[in-house]
RNA sequence: GGAAGGAUGGCAGAGUGGUCUAUUGCGGCUGUCUUGAAAACAGCUGGGUUAACUGCCCCGGGGGUUCGAAUCCCUCUCCUUCCGCCA
């Protein structure tokens, strides 16, 4: 959410952010509807007034014994009062009207984003590490995880429907191990590690941006006010909803952990193959919470993307880092880089790590605040970036570490979280 | 699932229809005193809205009664305790 006074005063700017991110939002409209509820509130504020100076008058009245007066002074009461409940509904509902749509109006791109259209103009920066080059044919992850029995996808669909699997063996500690390798990490680097509930209210998914425009992606949890998050960044945002925080408290850093659930509407027949694409995943998630101050959100931005390149390269796996453009990085984000590890059997990068700072967009929506130094209360800067989102990680890793005989060789790094298994083979018999 | 009791400012905790501009204490800030600190004393000390106010709003959320609600009524949420069930 962008501050109300800052669109009125820069309109021109707003509209062009949309117009940068794609975003259909009718600012002229919104401004409209910010006059009428201004003009409303001011009467009805009036209306209030006088009704607040004419109730002391009849408690004068009453305690000067003059009842003639005081009946008259309750009988203009109660035109006032009728007034103002006639003038209340419309101005709740303006007013209501004027939030939805603040909801949608996206954040402004930093300078530095790429202009662009959709992931196609996205530009990479940095890659690190070559390609991997066989002299034996390679197997892409389905198949993989088929021979070594490390998945069953049939029956994972016959339990929960298309976009499920069941992780088996060896990659099941996998996955386990994955998760335990990047929150160990990320806690050595001061991240506090949070586990956070996978259901949460309304306005966490309100605070950190996923509703109103994302709710077909979300699952609800029938007849409660619950959705299953999409990431923990959902709930960590919810958990400081409304809170003033202490300038001496932040940063506050957290690597976040739960099971995530996307609905992944409107990709039908798209990476049906394995695992990249379901509707259940683990995730290990930054965050971080930090003062309004743009030096700083970039500071950390450049550094969560840093922890995950290093997770990334302990894990062995080529990757490179892009620089998301406009009209691919989210109304929300000022800033975004994607990690894209290399998937050998698709010949490209893919998406792995999503790292972006909102600057306050978040913290507006979710209403958190922070006293400065100067005693001003101020909104917080936020911003994450993945550590480990996996099975899709598995994709990359079992790819590239893959042996000529058909096992797949574990990461030194990530071997001591396997019982210091170094090799994940055919099962025997 | 059943029963009871709660939700007030950073914290504790008063307030059961107008005198609430929310008592008081603790904490915090500033000042006086002091070489400095402590103590003592004095003052200040929530958020929002508005171009601004001696304006308006906020006593868990929403609704109602009333000229007027922290206070009365309804409802929802959450918390605590006890019982039941349970990983």
């Amino acid at each position: 959410m962008l501050d109300l006074a800052f669109i009125r005063n820069h309109p021109d700017i707003v509209k062009e952010a949309a117009r940068l991110k794609n975003n259909s939002i009718d600012i002229d409209a919104l401004l409209e509807l910010d006059q009428r509820v201004l003009a409303l509130q001011h009467h009805v504020e009036e209306t209030r007034a006088k009704q607040n100076q004419l109730s002391k008058s009849i408690q004068q009245a009453a305690k000067e014994k003059n009842v003639a007066l005081r009946n008259e002074l309750i009988a203009q009461g109660k035109q006032l009062a009728e007034q103002i409940k006639e003038m209340e509904p419309e101005l709740t509902a303006v007013t209501e009207e004027r939030y939805n749509m603040l909801l949608l109006v996206p954040n402004i791109p930093d300078a530095s984003a790429p202009i662009g259209k959709d992931e196609n103009d996205n530009v990479p920066i940095k890659y690190w590490g070559e390609p991997t080059n066989w002299d034996f044919k390679p197997l892409d992850h389905y198949e993989l995880m088929q021979k070594l029995d490390l998945v069953d996808i049939e029956r994972a669909v016959k339990v929960a429907g298309s976009r499920s699997y069941v992780l088996k063996g060896d990659a099941a500690r996998l996955e386990l191990a994955l998760i335990n390798f990047a929150l160990d990490r990320m806690a050595r680097k001061g991240f506090t590690p949070l586990i956070v509930p996978a259901m949460a209210r309304d306005f966490c998914f309100i605070g950190n941006g996923q509703f109103p425009k994302g709710r077909d992606q979300v699952y609800e949890v029938m007849d409660q006010d619950l959705f299953l998050v999409g990431t923990s960044e959902v709930s960590i945002t919810g958990m400081y909803k409304d809170e003033i925080l202490k300038a001496e408290d932040l940063p506050l850093k957290f690597v976040g952990y739960c099971p995530c659930f996307r609905q992944e509407a409107g990709t039908y027949g798209k990476d049906t193959r394995g695992v990249f694409r379901i509707h259940q995943f683990n995730k290990v998630e930054q965050y971080i919470i930090c003062k309004a101050d743009h030096e700083e959100s970039v500071h950390w931005h450049e550094h969560l993307l840093q922890n995950a390149e290093e997770l990334v390269q302990e894990l062995e796996i080529p990757y490179r880092v892009v620089n998301v453009c406009t009209g691919d990085m989210g109304d929300g984000k000022v800033g975004m880089y994607d990690l894209e590890c290399w998937v050998p059997s698709e010949n490209r990068y893919r998406e792995t790590h999503s790292c972006s700072y909102l600057h306050d967009w978040q913290a507006r929506r979710a209403n958190i605040r922070y006293r400065d130094e100067d005693g001003k209360v101020k909104f917080v800067h936020t911003l994450n970036n993945t550590a480990i989102a996996t099975p899709r990680i598995l994709i990359p890793l079992l790819e590239t570490h893959q042996q000529a005989d058909g096992s797949i060789r574990i990461p030194e790094a990530l071997s001591p979280y396997m019982g210091g298994q170094q090799f994940i083979r055919p099962r025997l018999g």
